[in-house]
DNA sequence: CCTTGCCTTAAAGCCGACTTTAAGTTGTAG
DNA sequence: CTACAACTTAAAGTCGGCTTTAAGGCAAGG
């Protein structure tokens, strides 16, 4: 049923653009519950990719490890941890209303910036963010940095497969 | 001219936001030019307080710090170096929307987790992103941690003034 | 049999972005 | 005169998110 049945580590993190070390680490934290092994070794399937499709995904819009693992894979049914959930999820989707503002206002600043060119544009722009961003949505909140994957090898993914 | 002429390290500090440690951290960074002293005092005035203000909102946009010095601080005149800001803010802009993308597609994933409940949803979350998530856009590159912010006192802005 | 290649773990290292600490200066109030 | 508050610096520490290293296992091929 499934194209592709087994994968090794390697293979996975080929598919979804990470090291091995990563999803190891991601096992480690709880962010992949422990794979399924054989004759020692981690293999993992399609369920798996599309899993890391989303973590990465959000590690990317600036969701942190911790974040992902509540958020995504942290609803267990007790009406008591839902309630708590229900309750993160409707905090973290006003951060990305207000993250996706912030990336609006400063999409437009570096547009400005490349036509009429210089600082008082950038003057400008601090001030109305001052005086209008005090609207205090709970601000992101951010993560850490990934950089590393470009510092080290990039790790293209596979197209397809 | 200006209604506050003179403020000290950690009333700017209070006014954005951050704490004076961060304040001097950006001093030595090139994030803020070094400040004007008054008796070895740092005094700040306006303009320090409107380019933390476009700063702190990159930071929470996911720009990293250097990103923010060369693309907002770092437009030399020389057609050299110009050529070379314009490369880089195109770029970054192109980043900018695949991640207004990301944050679009997370956002309705878990609006829909908050409805129709469950894995299914995700899965399927993760299916898309892999198909349609081809779209090579350079992904942004992740920036780094300011949930100490969180971990330590929080600094709460002064509303005005 | 031995090399090659990919796997494993635990532990240590690294980077960005700050914060904390330690030690010292300065101006003001009591 | 002293105490205090708020500033200064350099250096060390912290945290998240990985990567690298070191030491070893195991199957396939020559």
């Amino acid at each position: 049923m499934n194209s592709v049945p087994q994968l090794t580590i390697s293979e996975l993190a080929q598919r979804v653009g990470l090291r091995p070390s990563a999803i190891r680490y991601y096992e480690r934290i709880g962010i992949l519950l422990p794979a399924q092994r054989i004759r020692g070794q981690r293999r993992y399937d399609l369920t798996d990719v599309h899993r890391l499709a989303v973590v990465q995904r959000a590690r990317q819009s600036g969701f942190t490890l911790g974040e992902i693992r509540r958020l995504f894979f942290g609803f267990r049914e007790g009406t008591r941890a839902s309630q708590r959930w229900h309750r993160l999820s409707r905090q973290k989707l006003a951060e990305l209303d207000t993250l996706s503002d912030g990336i609006h206002t400063l999409r437009g600043l570096l547009k400005r910036m490349m036509k009429k060119c210089r600082c008082d544009t950038l003057e400008h722009c601090g001030k109305r963010i001052l005086e209008n961003g005090c609207k205090q949505g709970r601000r992101p909140s951010l993560p850490a940095n990934n950089r590393h994957n470009r510092r080290h090898k990039p790790v293209r993914r596979t197209v397809n497969a």
